[in-house]
DNA sequence: GCTCCTTGGTTCGGTCAATGAACTCACTGG
DNA sequence: CCAGTGAGTTCATTGACCGAACCAAGGAGC
């Protein structure tokens, strides 16, 4: 999808953001970088995917604005990537391909969100029930029924947290 | 993406919709799908695509409950590709890619949409300005300032017209 | 000073999917 | 009888994805 056999000819807006948006697990590594992950190792950890395929994906999303590459310490250089503001508006888009997909295709979510403040369930469209439209970083993700993947960072993911917050996970 | 090598292992909704939804150009035929797009050779014309993938993305797209197939004639079997309530479900979906697409990789939209009772622009949630939450029947979609395709499916498209209705291209 | 470990990648062969061109088949209209 | 259309299928080539192995730059332990 990336380079040279993109959907040239194509000429509506929605085919330019799958340029981008529309790779296999690119979609999957925004979601994550919303609920807090950071680190290469920590994506990795989560999506189970290889290694060149998340750098690559993680170069374009850096490259494409979503996310930032920014360094967290010097003397090894390391790295980790936060969401953009364009990121971050990714989240509706991101929440009701969720919900779509919960509706028609079924099986229980691993992880449910409401709004941090009052406590109010989020309707299809990130909007909480009661207080109207808020922003990801005022919504708490918690446990759901849904199967669980039992890595640490994905059980790190499963406490109560807001979104957007840096995740931690234990230290082994 | 299709078969066995899935999404397998990721325990949340958006994998298994990306499941379905997730390949390449897929999103693109439920788009036009939504925009009256019927005919195995409309969506060809519409998005030159190999027919192999096209006939492919059908098939998993009838199979995962989006389109529906029905013949629309008989003497020469026919069929045409209608969207399925999920499948208009995904509508805002769609949009939001678009917008978003459009804020963030830029580019001007060859098509705009309005709410067909009231004139009103569309919310980025799709919901109309004024009256709030639409169904897409009571959409109208008019041509913008973006650059346009031209081929006949898409002359078609680009004649003010409200989406769902079922589009008949000019006969040549 | 030496070795092992962690982080964040890169390289590489094998496999799987996408592409465009050619072909099929069942009609239909002239 | 012949060309044309709609809806595909088949096939060889190219590109993308996969998992495993490898690499480099620091620490940490001894």
């Amino acid at each position: 999808m990336a380079l040279g056999k993109d959907y040239n000819g194509q000429d509506c807006t929605l085919s330019r953001a799958l340029e981008l948006l529309g790779e296999r697990w690119t979609l999957l590594v925004v979601q994550n970088a919303i609920y807090g992950v950071r680190r290469f190792s920590d994506f990795q950890k989560r999506l189970d995917i290889p290694k060149a395929v998340l750098a690559d994906r993680l170069a374009n999303l850096t490259e494409g604005g979503v996310l930032e590459r920014r360094p967290y310490q010097a003397s090894p250089p390391r790295y980790e990537y936060v969401p953009t503001e364009a990121g971050v508006e990714l989240w509706p888009v991101i929440y009701q391909l969720g919900v779509w997909g919960k509706r028609h295709i079924g099986g229980e979510p691993p992880r449910l969100f409401r709004h941090a403040e009052c406590g109010g369930d989020l309707l299809p469209s990130t909007d909480c029930v009661r207080c109207g439209p808020l922003h990801p970083g005022d919504i708490e993700m918690y446990p759901g029924p849904g199967p669980k993947r039992d890595d640490p960072v994905s059980r790190a993911m499963n406490r109560p947290r807001r979104l957007l917050e840096p995740l931690v996970p234990e230290a082994s």
